[in-house]
DNA sequence: CTGGCGGATGGAAACGTTTACAGAAAGCGC
DNA sequence: GCGCTTTCTGTAAACGTTTCCATCCGCCAG
């Protein structure tokens, strides 16, 4: 065992509650013990025990952090902007990733009573009703990222992925392209679904055009953008430009369709989503979206730890308001053919 | 508040030792009272305190990851290889990051008592005096990646900087360069140290000369590799070839070359170090070393997990074992000349 | 001198569990 | 019927804190 408040307190010649407020800065205590007891405790080493504390106060400074997975750069930049935000306001993270199912959440979310205070969740793929049913009710939770209907949690971050799909879409019908042809993420997805939408709105306001061929069916990952991309080239109509569900998708087309001969940007244009760091690099740099990840992660945490700090009226009480969205914002660079 | 298990005693009519023994399947209960217990926990939602449970556990089923940073490709590969492995043995992980100084790294490491089981250590730029004193005697740690000196822990994974830089050194010397410059890591890093050591050790197998100019000083960023790249081509004795600390100073170098006409490989070879993903699509495409760097988070967490699951016979004993190295293997790619 | 007040301190309850121990009931061999 | 074991269940202590309440003391105003 290591040592404990009341070995402090024997030391210090005092009682447990005085040690208790001197460490906390509550309550008046003189002086002098106030000096001798810091010395005390600093000399022992004493570190007060974590789960003790929190089991009487109800409080754990502790934020459960609740991700599909951790691989890859999209991840890793939301955590970043979780933690830093989590940092600021001095809290901790309890993260727990791969929930492939309900049952594999519920038990992540179950196993977390009692440690945290509050929860982020991101679950694209988990359905509105499955989460609320397994959400605590207890326990604050914003949501983060798009999620399959809505759901009664005490706020919802999520990026605009309507808008910047919109956005990219208009920018290829500036460019003179008429045949344009989506190359989808995974069904289900609630960012896929989203940004299908604005593609097609894009395309309704330019008065082009949506047939059953202009969205391809893929997966958000390399092979599935090149598997799109040679389906959409084969199409009668064949495409001028591509749409890529995310950059991956766009990577995975842009090499499928030059190990088939076909140019790009000159043949097919190819535009991503995402804005990831390969695609700066690669060749040809990659037009794209770019949405401030990170920001999704720290304007959650703090919506988060606002909702701890100043409980609503009606606790428990799930919150209406509308989803807060991180803008999208075009970034145009070679792969649509504008720049060369 | 929640739902205690007292309550589900009350409700189920029996006592609260005979709901305990129920959920956690120790002592004999007879079947009839196990299911009415069953049912009436599973109707009340009841799901057990973690933070009291931890207490008189004294287990918390967590693992404390302090990392020192969590932006980029490195450490969230890291991060992944942890919490894979960790999930495999049903841990939790309390992340915190960004420990610049000794103080915040206390301050995390303290919070972290009582609410985790062991730690796992990654601080490249913390000297093994001050983690030794800052570490809790009592709960087990395991270090990961390089660090200065050799710390009292219960056991260390790293990866193999030294074999790696010498891999790929010797391969640039096979290709015929002579002339070779070592565009190095942030001074006090012992990643980077132990990756000039390798470099300056294939060079000596090779009986080249290895003065002042071989080495430039850099920090692992892009804009360091830019600046040492254009520090090494200036050198009176042109090298034509620049081993790089990471592959984001390569990609730096490279760009900075470049811009300064010199064509990669052709004029100058460039290599790297770690296989971010980002090296693959590169132009031209990044010969390097490539490590498994999540398997660096894994095997320390499997070690980890084994440390608490078996506590070896001397209790809080500094292992003395050496360091698990995780291999490291040569990409060779294009930016090397060797392929094109 | 008395009453009240405020600062410093201690005692003890509480938080939600697990678990050592004790007790009750039942079965069984004698 | 008695003692012993076995199976089930309950009581209560413990884990390490925080915090409510009470106590004690000195001081000041009336």
């Amino acid at each position: 065992m290591s040592v404990t408040i009341r070995e402090v307190a024997r030391e210090a010649g005092v009682s447990v509650a005085t040690v208790s407020r001197v460490l906390n800065g509550s309550g008046p205590v003189s002086e002098t013990t106030r000096a001798r007891i810091r010395r005390v405790a600093s000399d022992l080493r004493y570190v007060p025990n974590g789960a003790a504390r929190s089991l009487i106060t109800n409080r754990t400074q502790t934020l459960g952090v609740i991700l599909p997975d951790l691989y890859g750069e999209f991840f890793s930049e939301v955590i970043r902007g979780v933690d830093g935000a989590a940092r600021l306001h001095q809290y901790h993270l309890l993260v727990s990733s791969s929930h492939s199912d309900r049952d594999e959440l519920q038990a992540a979310l179950q196993s977390m009573h009692g440690r945290v205070d509050g929860l982020l969740v991101m679950s694209p793929h988990v359905d509105a009703r499955v989460l609320q049913q397994v959400l605590p009710a207890r326990v604050p939770a914003i949501l983060l990222g798009s999620a399959q209907g809505v759901v009664p949690v005490h706020g919802h971050v999520t990026m605009d992925n309507r808008g910047g799909a919109r956005l990219v879409t208009r920018h290829l019908i500036a460019q003179g392209h008429r045949r344009i042809v989506h190359l989808a993420g995974p069904d289900g997805n609630a960012d896929a679904q989203a940004r299908q939408v604005g593609f097609l709105e894009a395309l309704a306001e330019a008065g082009l055009e949506a047939d059953a061929d202009a969205v391809v069916a893929g997966d958000f990952t390399e092979a599935g953008g090149a598997s799109a991309a040679l389906q959409a080239v084969q199409q009668t109509q064949q495409p001028t430009a591509l749409v890529a569900g995310n950059d991956s998708m766009a990577i995975g087309a842009i090499l499928a369709l030059r190990e088939r001969g076909l140019r790009v940007p000159d043949d097919v244009a190819v535009t991503g989503f995402d804005d990831l760091p390969i695609g700066r690099y690669f060749t040809p740099a990659l037009t794209t979206v770019h949405v401030a990840i990170d920001q999704i992660g720290a304007r959650a945490t703090a919506l988060l730890v606002a909702a701890l700090e100043h409980p609503a009226g009606g606790d428990g009480a799930a919150d209406a308001s509308p989803p807060e969205t991180i803008p999208a914002r075009l970034v145009v660079r070679a792969s649509c053919g504008a720049q060369r």
